[in-house]
DNA sequence: TCGTTTTAGTAATGGTCATTATAAAAAACT
DNA sequence: AGTTTTTTATAATGACCATTACTAAAACGA
């Protein structure tokens, strides 16, 4: 039943999505999208909706391609693996290609106009239920014993939180690769599980 | 020499920083900017130049009137002291008043389009100056003692300000004051200058 | 008081933005 | 082959963007 399309869905995805990571939900234009598609824009909007309806399927999808180390992370035994493979994995993707990348949920909208305030709340919204899963996941942990009874598992997520999204404010303004990781070394090294750990910090 | 000026220039550029604050460079029109500073659009050109060297000029305010303790930071005699009034001014700078700011060196532009691109490259360079600034205050440190002699100061400098500006996402994301004083204290706390202090934060 | 100088306000400018009518082209089904 | 259906591409739409002529008004020096 009529004619079938000429472009590929998932093709067309991916490039709008390095188009968003890049320059973020407002500095992106609908004719960055068409140049980076090669989609004339009648086509993208028949596809995937206006460009918040295309920005919103490019987040998903940057979850279902970029994000997995995340819950990967959270199903480690123990907790500082835990902790190490989000850090790990956020670096990895911040500097993917050893390009400057950062990460979509921070560079697609920090402050913004009032047009573009879903798309903020959205990024938001997730940033916070990803924070409650590692919340939930670190009080996990003190209940295992795997972190000190008096651990402040709310606070440590948010650390962890801040931390990712430091690194990546960072790595999109040019940070390596190794300089982020070294952070995330020293992050790991005084980590409260593990005094032997603190102590080698120490020196 | 003719007629002066209705507005104070003091008062608009305070009202355009605020405006950046919240919506960041590309965010922020320049109806915005007339509304808020109560000056119509040819008064703005005429008494600060076009857009972006207002922004320029709103920028130079901030630091004047904002990050004042940075510098005042960097001439505590003590590292942890130098490090503990960076951390603590920045969470106070970015709840002021209980509300959520941020930073206007990470909300004016963390990613945008073509057009923006010095703007982001101006923050870039600021936040790499503060970042050497504090670096040379570190390796001072080591030098007297009061970091150890393996203080990796380039890392230790670079984590320091990750840890601000991922407060500096999280402010503006809307968490609380106490919120981050928390991380602070855990930041801190696991501070490589004294034992003492990471015995406590194991408990 | 008169002319000069600078500001203020109105409104226009060209450009770009996201969004869509329109119409041609191509594939599928009858 | 003919009809229908869907996707293309061209190009138009209105809104908003930053920027600026232009005109009127106000304050100064003479």
């Amino acid at each position: 039943m009529g004619r079938h399309r000429e472009f590929d869905l998932d093709k067309a995805l991916d490039a709008a999505l390095t188009m968003f990571w890049q320059k973020g939900y407002e500095g992106t234009s609908f004719e960055d999208l068409t140049r980076v598609t090669g989609v004339a824009r009648p086509g993208l909007y028949a596809a995937f909706g206006n460009k918040e309806a295309l920005f919103r399927k490019a987040l998903d999808r940057y979850d279902a391609k970029y994000m997995t180390f995340m819950s990967d992370a959270l199903g480690e035994p123990k907790v500082y693996d835990v902790i190490r493979r989000i850090l790990e994995g956020s670096v990895k993707v911040q500097t993917l290609g050893g390009s400057s990348r950062g990460c979509l949920g921070v560079n697609g909208a920090v402050a913004c106009s009032d047009e573009a305030e879903p798309i903020r709340q959205e990024l938001i919204a997730r940033r916070n239920a990803t924070e409650a899963a590692l919340r939930a996941r670190l009080k996990r942990a003190r209940q295992e014993g795997d972190l000190p009874p008096s651990a402040d598992c709310a606070m440590l997520a948010g650390y962890v939180m801040t931390v990712s999204q430091g690194m990546a404010v960072q790595a999109k303004a040019g940070a390596s690769k190794a300089t982020l990781a070294a952070i995330v070394a020293h992050v790991l090294a005084t980590w409260p599980s593990s005094a032997s750990k603190r102590m080698r910090a120490a020196r």
